[in-house]
DNA sequence: TTGTATGCGTTATCAT
DNA sequence: ATGATAACGCATACAA
């Protein structure tokens, strides 16, 4: 491995020379300098991050905390989306990702210690048990962090916003004149507690009535809760003209119950989905969705973490909302 | 930061002794050892990664290669899948997994220069044109380094089994009546090459003739091509009575346009998928597919790179095939 | 069993 | 404009 050392040689100057040359600073000759850079790059000198690291304390790396549970995990495409926008937006700022968890080889650790382990320069925690007191640890620690979809005081987050996502889709559906409107949430989160209030609040103003009936739970990215709530649904008295599910794919579930039973989309149920992955627009009918927008989502964590970590003075803690885009798709009928 | 000098002056000993106490060297007096682990505990001693880095010149972090391209990036489940399982695998023997690209910041390096960078052990190959000489560069180097679903002379590679795959699906269809076979293959790639020749040699053995019409060209992931491919075949003379499909999201594509045309799967067309993600076993019916072992491909993948980065002399460079399974479902009908 | 000393590769301070 | 030197935190060869 080519130091720098290896370069001060074969320049004949001294390691400090090299150091500063190569780092760009202006008190080296330009001559000087633009020798020392061709030599190092002529011997294949390649910086060492961890040597960097020791004496800057800053690291360049960014951790990320993805659980792995099922209805969050990277086989959701909202949150695969998002990873990789974060991953590629943190190296253009020149930041490397490395995932965080709670256990490494036998030693058990907190995220907290797992980052200053690794020496992360910051956090961004996307997909997790927010409530976990690890998390919770975390993000009162020292260490810079980014929540998505979840807030915490004082503390940047950014937001897809549900609420007016949820509105969007009950006003739409609305004025496609559906008034028995049901809603399949997911399992009890953050996200769905604003979903929900978004529905009944929206419902509300709108004058539309809401049995209790009507609202059923089930599980985020999970087709056979959602066509178990759909069968409860469609085997109602007064059944609904139209069913908000969870999410896109969770749509596939009640899709299904609903064909068994004889029924077609939109004819006889209209259906609205979330998140507008892929494959709610190579479904045929397209999906009605509310396409979050993961890609922004991922570039402003990756933003925000890199500011809070190179202005830590002068960055403010903010809540950015990221709005999405009702897909009107083909699943809502007009009545 | 507590480091291990703030500890040894609290316990009152040398920073040798601490490093060893630490460490679990036996060279230590147990009392004195449980001593300082205990005190160290007590005051919030974390390892620094970037020093033991320095000093040992091993990082326990492992490089993952992961391009961004549209038919294989992490949308992809196949693909997500295996990540996280590399991921929670490498967790689990001590090692931490960093995103490998080409440009961080404004400086572009080779992916072996990255590696080399953040002092990767090894690094696993995953999802990327194993063609390009940045590749090829990485491969050829001293850095330890898996393949996935591609070999290079010499290296260790998880190979995911598409000549049995293909083989299992060919005798399946076949075993079902059927004998007009088309195959809508992704693009030129090496599991294309060998789904392909397993394809065509398992047709031949069986007797079965593959009119050039029968196979058809697409794209992975991308079931817009996968549907023109269909509608192709639909409209041919002496159309197929089953399609085989590059990849089960693909299907959507070729369902859409069969339905569309008025048929039914699997009454009037029989179709294949490839990969076993979820969507595959949600759908209605159920869609005939060779299930991908994603989860023994990342964990092969992370024992592997593992073993040749801690026993380089003993470990030996082989070819894992990994075994799927084909999953019957519900779309190929018996003629 | 414990301690001393050195160096990993880099940056940064202070001389020259 | 350039150089000598210390320090970051840790592991280890060697001395005691």
């Amino acid at each position: 491995m080519i130091t720098q050392k290896d370069t001060s040689i074969a320049c004949g100057v001294s390691l400090a020379t090299v150091s500063k040359a190569l780092s760009g600073q202006t008190d080296i000759g330009e001559d000087t300098a633009q020798h020392i850079r061709d030599t190092a790059k002529a011997m294949g000198y390649l910086p060492n991050a961890a040597a960097r690291a020791l004496k800057t304390n800053r690291s360049h790396n960014i951790g990320v905390l993805f659980e792995d549970k099922t209805s969050s995990g990277l086989r959701h495409e909202y949150f695969s989306e998002i990873l990789q926008c974060i991953k590629t937006e943190a190296e253009r700022l020149g930041y490397d990702i490395t995932f965080i968890s709670r256990n490494l080889g036998n030693m058990s650790m907190t995220y907290y210690e797992h980052a200053k382990y690794r020496n992360c320069d910051g956090v961004v925690i996307a997909s997790v048990d927010f409530r976990h007191p690890d998390v919770i640890q975390l993000v009162e620690s020292n260490l810079p962090t980014v929540t998505l979809d979840y807030v915490f005081d004082s503390r940047t987050a950014i937001m897809s916003d549900n609420i007016s996502g949820m509105i969007e889709i009950v006003e739409y559906v609305y004025k496609k004149g559906h008034r028995k409107i049901a809603f399949i949430h997911g399992e009890d989160t953050s996200v769905t507690q604003k979903r929900l209030a978004s529905f009944r609040s929206t419902c509300a103003r709108l004058g539309v009535n809401v049995p209790d009936e009507y609202v059923k739970s089930a599980i985020f990215h999970d087709p056979r809760s959602s066509g178990l709530a759909t069968r409860e649904l469609l085997a109602l008295n007064d059944r609904p003209t139209c069913i908000l599910y969870p999410d896109d794919f969770s749509f596939i579930g009640g899709m299904n119950e609903i064909e068994q039973q004889g029924l077609s989309i939109p004819n006889d149920i209209s259906a609205v989905g979330y998140d507008g992955i892929l494959l709610s627009q190579v479904l045929r009918p397209r999906l009605a969705t509310y396409r979050q927008d993961a890609v922004t989502m991922g570039v402003k964590a990756a933003e925000s973490i890199v500011d809070i970590i190179e202005h830590p003075l002068t960055s403010l803690p903010v809540q950015i909302m990221v709005p999405g885009q009702l897909w009107e798709g083909e699943t809502v009928k007009q009545l």
